[in-house]
This record gives structure tokens, C-alpha cells and sequence, in this order.
DNA sequence: CTCTTTTGTGACAAGGCTGTCAGAAGAGGA
DNA sequence: TCCTCTTCTGACAGCCTTGTCACAAAAGAG
């Protein structure tokens, strides 16, 4: 039933472990006999076990990218970049799922390592930042790369982008359009990159010598909800912003939402600016001033370290880029 | 360094096969026994090896998930459900992107299930309904079940929702606020969900004794450009529908946009309805009035059939639901 | 009390592949 | 020509678990 190596091997004249070298690129191996042995296999449609591959050998073909990240936007972008370059590879990839909150965290993760045999595993924020997710990992001398993480961290390599310079940036061009009470929402405590947008538009407030006004910075929790209710506060205040800065595009849409129900015209009356430049943005009227997060290539390359031979860990930043569409503008007079 | 089947059955003092009785839940398992093994499995942290037990056994504790859907919302919900029925199975899931239009579908599905030996497969729509796909599984003997198929299918079970009857549901509630020129906007040709949702939308006029205009139905692809296009044919006819309906969110959200982008208020000039109550429908302005799809459920469900005993296929419809929000109101006398 | 059936346990092979090692064949040097 | 070194190939064991079978002990039947 099943096309085994041995049948590979009979049709090819050649051994079993001869197909095995052909297979796994080794050297060593006779051009012709290698050319004979792939049309065999062409021949055959021979798919080779996992799990045998697995068993015998050292390595299982598989990672696992684990995430507990609620955007979907988000994780759709992550999975697809981790795909691509697992595709590219030959490499299957495991989704996980995983409750950072979760009392046996470390077990859920040391279970699946244990079971699968997994090759390496790509962390997402914010598992990157989750102790015991990465104690556990490095107790199992498991080799993974983490996308975004917000705690620096020698041993293991990782891809991130500078979201204190993309708030930064986004703050002023917010100043620059001539704006001067900018309305901010956090993102979700939790997030590391929540700290680092915060510290952005602080520092670009600062370097323009407009004071920081901690009533002007409202909490969220990277969802629609919040970002509404975050906005509600926003515009009670005698002294409304003219411009309100939503950590991500999701609040970002909740303050569209709640800016709309007040009957406020977006942007004449109330400039929004987003971040992470999602799907959404652009579902969403008016369209969202944003930042763009590469966050497809970000998981693209995440998987490549993972993969590469180098033994040291290596950071690598990726551009941001910002995007201005409809929902700021200047400032009326 | 790692712990084996081998250590647990020393460690309990019992024979391998014991443990690997106990880890199968098998019976003829002496209770005291069986708590001697647990407890040294506890022990241990013990963690079977899918890859051995995959070569020796004729399970693999894997099912795949396979889809081709651009909707990261659809997906995502798709991918919840499945993996919250494996989780309680102790099943992995193995999620798998393809390309419908691929020339070599069926190879790709065939190396997946050669590769990883997983027990069974979940077909997500369109998915469903390519007919390599399904001629590749059949011929594996592989059991499969699918979401939302667009044909009928005497082998394999599937779960889906009514179509027809939804689109008619949104039909009638528009017709019964007064609508009576209602636009159209069709799903991707590829989802036969598409004709189900344009036929309902039919039968309802049809019930009521509104003539079908072709000229008021546009095709469209389900994505957010495609709803604008379409939504901009329509709004430039003499005679303006006073309604679009849209066979998805994404769609409604273009038509949205399109709109405001007009100076046009919804629902007050214009009502719009989509399908499928995505997030997204929420984080629009106004929230839309839609059909609520039971992804999750749909998926849970499937998997649920996957895993069951039974042998013949069983097809099971789940509820769905019109949710009337803000985008839809009672035509202006 | 013997004979059959049920229950409980273990020895052993097998599953499909890779790692190790040994050895053959060919290339290069003296 | 003989010997060494490199290139190429195959035999065989082993990875960790489950399926099969054999057998011992306990339970039930007559």
C-alpha cells in the first residue's frame, strides 16, 4: 500500500540507505546514481515517512510557532510568514496555540517539544516575553527565535521592529500637522511593545517642548472595545484632543467608531492614527494614518534564524514605514 | 536525557507494554496497576513520542486542517474551533494552507498525508468542493469531513449552515423595512456558498412579488476592493437601490467606504447588509447589520464527526442567525 | 473439583528511516 | 607497479512505541 524507501530502492538498483543519502542531500553520492534514484522517486511519488525520519534521525522536519495573540490580522500575517519560509525549506510547521496565563504553561510547551520532536520553535509576542515559556525552552537546550519580543536577551536570536521610533515618527507627524493635544491609548499591558510605543510619543512630545499630559494617555487592551471606551474618556474632557493616537489599528477602530456616534467629523473635528497598518486600516472610514508593522517579513526572517547555521544570536530590525492616509489632517486653525 | 517508555515501566515496575496499556487507556489493566504507572508517568513528566507511536501503531494523534481562504477572520475562527475539539481529543492539528488553483493539489495533499500519516482531515470551504482534493483523499481511503461544502457528498460527512435560507432571511427583513430596490453583490464564483446566497436572495423578492432586476446584482470576489467596485456600479444608476446587500463583510465594509466616500449617510440614504458577522462587522461604522455564521461551531463540530465512530457520513446543519445593527433601517417614505 | 472462560501481564517483532562502520572502487603519488 | 587517500555504496543496528501472541491467574460453569 504504503511507497516505502525500499521499493525506491529496488526500483532504483541501488540500497536502501543510497535512496536515504539522495534524499537528504548528501555528498557522496555518483551523479548518475543519484539521477536514477530521483526517478524512482519522481516515479514512485514517493513521500518519505515524518515520523521514521523523525525516529531514526536527528531531526523531526517540523517547528512550532507558538502564539497567544488575539488580532487576527495579526496571527494570519505571522503563520503566513513562518509558512512561506518553512514551504521553502521543506519544513512542516506547527501552529500552537497557548494561554500565557496559563498555570502549566512550561508543561504545555515542555509537551509538545516532547512529543513532536520539534526542530525549533518561532515565539510570538507576547509568548517572547512569558518567563516560563522561555526557561522551559532553554531547559530543553531547544533552539528558537522570537518575533518582537520586548526583553532583551543574549542567547537566542530575534526580529523586531523599532516601535518606539515608529510612535515616535507617528507622534510627529501628529505635531507637525499642527496638532498639540494628542489624545494616546495604550496597548495591552502585557505587550512589551506597548512600553516602547508609550515611550515613543513621549519622547517626541518632549523634543517638541509640549508637556506631557498623563490625563491625555488613556489605557486599552489592543481591542475594538477598549478603544472606544478609551476614546469616550478622551472626549469628555473640557479641553478635547484634536488628535487621539490608538497604540493599534483595533482601537484605533473603536475611536472611529465611538467619533462617529458622537456625530464628530473624522478628521475635520478628531484626527485618528493607528498602528501596525492590519487589514483593518483600510476597512475602516475613513482609512487609518498608521504605522506599517512588516509583520509578514518579520515572521519571514524569524524563520530563517531559526533555520540558519550561525551559532550566535543575531537581532535584526526590520523598517517600519508610516503610513498617512485619511483619517488625520492638519489642524484647523 | 529524554524519558521513555522505559523508564516509566522501571520506575512502576511493570512490563513496557503496561504502560503503553495504561497511556491507550486499554483495558484488562489491573486498577492498582494502572495507578502505579500514572503515577510514575506523573513522575517523570513522561510525554509519549508521536513519531513512534505514529511508525508503530496504526494512529498518528494528528488530523490536518486544510483551506484556502483569504479571510484571516473566517480562518482564524475556522482554525479555533478545530483545535479546541483536538485539544480534548489530545489530537494535533496540523493546519495547512494550499492552492486551490494549484496544478498539483492533489500531489501536495497526498505528500501531506504520506509525510505525517495524520488520522483524518478537515476540509474548509472552497476547499470542499476542488474535486482533485477530494478524488486525492478518496483514493488514500483517508477519512475526512468538510465545512461548509458547496455539493453534496454521499461518502463524508460535513457540517454547514443554510445559505439560501439566510441570504432569504436578510432578504426578507429588508423587504419587510420597506426595501424594494435591493442591490446585490455576489461571493467569489469559486465558493459555491455564492450561489446559495444569490438563489436565497432570489426566492425572497420572488415570495414577496418584487421583480428580480439582473442589473441590481454585481459580481464581486469577497474582498473589500470588490464590494466598492460593485457598490460604485450600483450607486450610479438613475434609479439607486435603496438597500445593498452583500454576500460577505468584507464586502459590505467596501460598500461602506464607498458610500461615505460619497457623502451618502447610512442607513439613512442607503441600507447595507453583509454575511457572516465577522469581527469586522463591528469595528465598521455603522456596525452591520448580517447573517451570523457559526464558524467556530461549524468547525468544532466537524471535528467532532471526524473523531466520532460512526461509519455512515452525517450531515448536520447548525443555526444561524440575522443580527440587525446600525447599517440597515426602514426606507425613508 | 475439574474444565472453560475471562482478565491481566510480558516477550518479541515490526514499523520506515538514519547513523555508524566497514569495505569496494577509483584517483593520485612514489 | 604498489600503496595511500578519497569517493562511493551497502549491511546492520537502533530509534520508541504498538500489535500479536503466549501464558498465568482468577473467575465462572458443570
Amino acid at each position: 500500500m504504503r511507497v516505502t524507501i525500499k521499493d525506491v530502492s529496488r526500483v532504483a538498483g541501488v540500497s536502501i540507505k543510497t535512496v536515504s543519502r539522495v534524499m537528504n542531500k548528501e555528498k557522496y553520492v555518483r551523479d548518475e546514481t543519484r539521477r536514477r534514484v530521483e526517478a524512482a522517486v519522481a516515479q514512485l511519488n514517493f513521500s518519505p515517512s515524518l515520523a521514521a525520519r523523525t525516529l531514526a534521525g536527528s531531526r523531526s522536519f517540523q517547528i512550532a510557532l507558538i502564539y497567544d495573540n488575539h488580532s487576527p490580522y495579526y496571527i494570519h500575517a505571522i503563520q503566513e510568514g513562518v509558512w512561506a519560509r518553512c514551504r521553502a525549506e521543506g519544513v512542516r510547521m506547527l501552529a500552537q496555540p497557548v494561554d500565557i496565563a496559563s498555570e502549566n504553561l512550561a508543561q504545555e510547551i515542555g509537551g509538545l517539544i516532547d512529543e513532536t520532536h520539534v526542530d525549533g520553535v518561532i515565539l510570538s509576542s507576547p509568548v517572547t516575553d512569558a518567563p516560563e515559556a522561555l526557561a522551559e525552552l532553554e531547559r530543553r537546550g531547544i533552539r528558537f527565535v522570537r518575533i518582537s519580543p520586548g526583553t532583551n536577551h543574549a542567547i537566542t536570536s530575534s526580529v523586531f521592529m523599532d516601535d518606539a521610533q515608529a510612535a515616535d515618527d507617528m507622534t510627529m507627524h501628529l505635531i507637525n500637522e499642527g496638532h498639540r493635544r494628542i489624545g494616546f491609548i495604550l496597548g495591552h499591558p502585557n505587550h512589551m511593545a506597548s512600553d516602547q510605543r508609550h515611550y515613543g510619543y513621549r519622547r517626541a512630545l518632549d523634543r517638541a517642548g509640549i508637556d506631557y499630559e498623563p490625563d491625555l494617555v488613556r489605557p486599552g487592551l489592543f481591542d475594538f472595545a477598549s478603544g472606544m471606551a478609551a476614546a469616550e474618556e478622551l472626549l469628555k474632557r473640557r479641553a478635547k484632543p484634536t488628535a487621539i493616537f490608538a497604540s493599534n489599528d483595533d482601537m484605533a477602530a473603536g475611536v472611529l467608531s465611538y467619533a462617529h456616534r458622537m456625530g464628530l467629523d473624522v478628521p475635520q473635528d478628531l484626527s485618528v492614527a493607528g498602528f501596525d497598518d492590519t487589514d483593518l486600516a483600510q476597512l475602516v472610514w475613513p482609512p487609518l494614518t498608521t504605522i506599517r508593522q512588516p509583520t509578514r517579513d518579520l515572521a519571514y526572517a524569524a524563520t530563517g534564524l531559526l533555520f540558519g547555521q550561525d551559532e550566535g544570536a543575531i537581532h535584526q530590525r526590520l523598517p517600519h514605514e508610516l503610513m498617512v492616509r485619511a483619517s488625520t489632517t492638519r489642524v484647523r486653525p
